[in-house]
DNA sequence: GCATGTTTGTTAGTAAACCTTACGAACAAA
DNA sequence: TTTGTTCGTAAGGTTTACTAACAAACATGC
């Protein structure tokens, strides 16, 4: 009898194959029926529409490749859905038929975003299907952690649920800590959460798709949507530790072990530095965080010496991340965290830095900005996680 | 009119559309037919086929979720062309009719692989479906350069094509410097190439698929198919300069400028360092490249010495590879150069340097090793360039 | 004004791809 | 011998996107 195993291997199967020539960890390998690849011309045909208001079927066609007929088909299937709606005819004076344009209706659904990254507070909003934040909804947390941080959270998204004026699409979450592909939360240690199925709680409690993800993660992918981004980035929080989320060739990082864009607890330079709670010496996290650059500018006497401490500071991270952007072949960096401290002359030692330990400096392509988004960064994220899930479009 | 550029953007079209929501690089947003969706599928058959000798075509059915009718009609395809070949029945004593035993026909195609990346001479290999190289041919560069170096080439191949005895699927290149999607050396200063679109010259000479990658590139791709590695790793090579291949989630990494994995040219440490070549002080090239730490051992009198230089590289190494291991969460670093030097103690001063340096260390799941493949590694690699891009296997 | 040409979106029919259902062949076990 | 299992194939249906053709609605030139 089979086991009955996820991969449903028989034992006659296992007992008759040969030795494997290739072994390698099992690819995403899966197969792709016919109304698999309708629903990506679907998700691409909407793209079309959300990135550019005011096209026509023909339009879209041309963009996409696909021929009028299809695209009517699939237009007519978003319009059934409340997704897209006509806004009526073209204007402007030409030859032929004069073209229906198409709109993205950005009020079809609504979706929830969580941001649980700040450490007193939970911040939650209903947005809509442009990423706007349409209504906000807070719970402090007053120490909770746990289990009591969860309920507070649950109690959370449930008021925002009941103030929804539209159907919800999902619910995205961008989590301190660790969160592996399935929405686990392996470790927030702030929240003193440990293998927290975040997904599952939520999913089963509300019945919405729910994607959960790292806040760095979330808030790269706010970044690399809303922001004028190219395809390769790497965004770097700065708060009460340091994070980072990563975009390459499109696509997040997630890493091998879901902990990609720890960057926090690598060591800085070859001189040593302060000792760090994780028990090394000069790790980033001391050199840049906010709770330590706040309490050296409290030090500092002088306005240049402030202007130093920020140098300093700035230096290291970009030790820290030269090799990241010389490796990876990054031509963009942006930074997140407060204002008066980050940008600057903090911003200005970190790229100056880069550029002297790195090719790239020299080929002269290398940015490194302030995030364009506000606060709310990561609670777009969630909004993206969640659009890129269930619509395609971001 | 329209202008016909690639877009296929007319004035029309473009007078008309609203402001972009969400700017963005051009995805490769591509459109998807049943025809692709079969050619997916067709490679998934055969990529289970290509791993495990002797499955049956149910096996492949359980395995890939298609049904057995469909797996049946993609394997009647793969056997008229003569990629895969009927085994006979299973022998073991079971229930039910015996299968019929499939096998990848190693020998239906041959392919032919190049590696650039030596100085002072190229490469080429008539390679089997496997990866294994069945004929070998040699052309000393002798100095020659640019268009010269060129000719050599084309003459190397030509001989090779000529002692084909079977169809070739195609042409797959290393190349030192930096090579960009379109299979253009962008720049490769050893050859004096710029702007070199070899894919080009190749295809349209002999008529066959060509792809070009960098030959860092070209090994990482080797390991991940025939080493037992991770769907995250990094190889670092370390000979003349010192280069990198990445492999994130599966995917090679090519960088926003095709210049990925040059970690040559990162300064390492915060104290300074022989001066190097490209201007900066301190370069990864100068600890640890094949000149330099043969040139440093020449200069060691005693065995503590030797081993005294050969850990102070390896930590440079650690240094230089600890951010990058700690923002992308690598698992699994792999070595390939000169094994009297590289293996033992300097890479285990690497190894030990990455976990005093990175969170990852400290979970202690971090691995580093040598190279499993020979010297063959960029020739087997550029076979992987040719396996994946026709067939969809490795 | 009117014929001509262009563009749009739809209808009708076709080809491809995978599915479900069903069946004969070939075997083991009772 | 009967029963149940497994394999591979055949037949028929559904989905999907394509090509071809067309009516509607417009600009332009005579």
């Amino acid at each position: 009898m089979p086991q009955g195993n996820e991969q449903g291997r028989s034992h006659t199967n296992a007992t008759a194959v040969a030795p494997r020539r290739a072994g390698r960890v099992l690819r995403p390998s899966v197969k792709v029926l016919p109304e698999h690849a309708r629903r990506h011309n679907r998700s691409l045909v909407l793209q079309q529409v959300y990135r550019t208001s005011g096209l026509s079927r023909a339009d879209i066609a041309r963009q996409t490749g696909l021929t009028r007929v299809t695209v009517s088909d699939l237009v007519s299937e978003l319009v059934a859905e409340g997704l897209v709606t006509e806004l009526g005819q073209r204007e402007d004076a030409r030859p032929g038929k004069p073209a229906t344009l198409l709109e993205m209706n950005l009020d079809a659904f609504h979706l929830i975003g969580l941001d649980l990254s700040d450490k007193s507070v939970f911040r939650a909003a209903i947005l809509d299907l442009s990423g706007r934040v349409r209504e906000r909804a807070e719970a402090q947390l007053d120490g909770a952690t746990g289990e009591l941080a969860i309920g507070r959270l649950m109690d959370l998204v449930a008021e925002l649920v009941g103030r929804a004026s539209r159907p919800l699409l999902g619910i995205g979450v961008g989590s301190p800590g660790i969160v592996d592909r399935g929405g686990v939360v392996r470790s927030a240690p702030n929240l003193r959460w440990a293998e927290v199925p975040l997904q599952s709680i939520l999913a089963e409690r509300f019945r919405l798709p729910v994607t959960v993800s790292n806040d760095a993660n979330a808030a790269v992918l706010a970044e690399h949507s809303f922001g004028q981004s190219a395809d390769d980035i790497i965004l770097v929080q700065i708060g009460a530790g340091v994070g980072a989320g990563l975009i390459i060739d499109g696509s997040p990082v997630l890493g091998s072990h879901s902990a990609a864009g720890e960057i926090g607890h690598v060591v800085v330079g070859t001189d040593g530095g302060p000792l760090c709670a994780c028990g090394k010496e000069g790790c980033l996290e001391v050199w840049v965080s906010v709770p330590h650059l706040t309490a050296q500018l409290l030090d500092a006497p002088t306005e240049a010496a402030r202007t130093e401490v920020l140098t300093q500071a700035g230096q290291r991270l970009g030790i820290a991340l030269a090799p990241v952007v010389g490796v990876l072949n990054l031509t963009e960096i942006v930074l997140s965290g407060p204002t008066e401290l980050v940008a600057g002359t903090f911003a200005e030692a970190t790229l100056n830095t880069i550029r002297q330990r790195t090719i790239a400096g020299i080929h002269g392509d290398l940015a490194l900005r302030m995030t364009a988004l506000s606060r709310d960064i990561v609670l777009r994220g969630a909004a993206v996680l969640v659009l890129s899930g269930q619509l395609g479009v971001s």
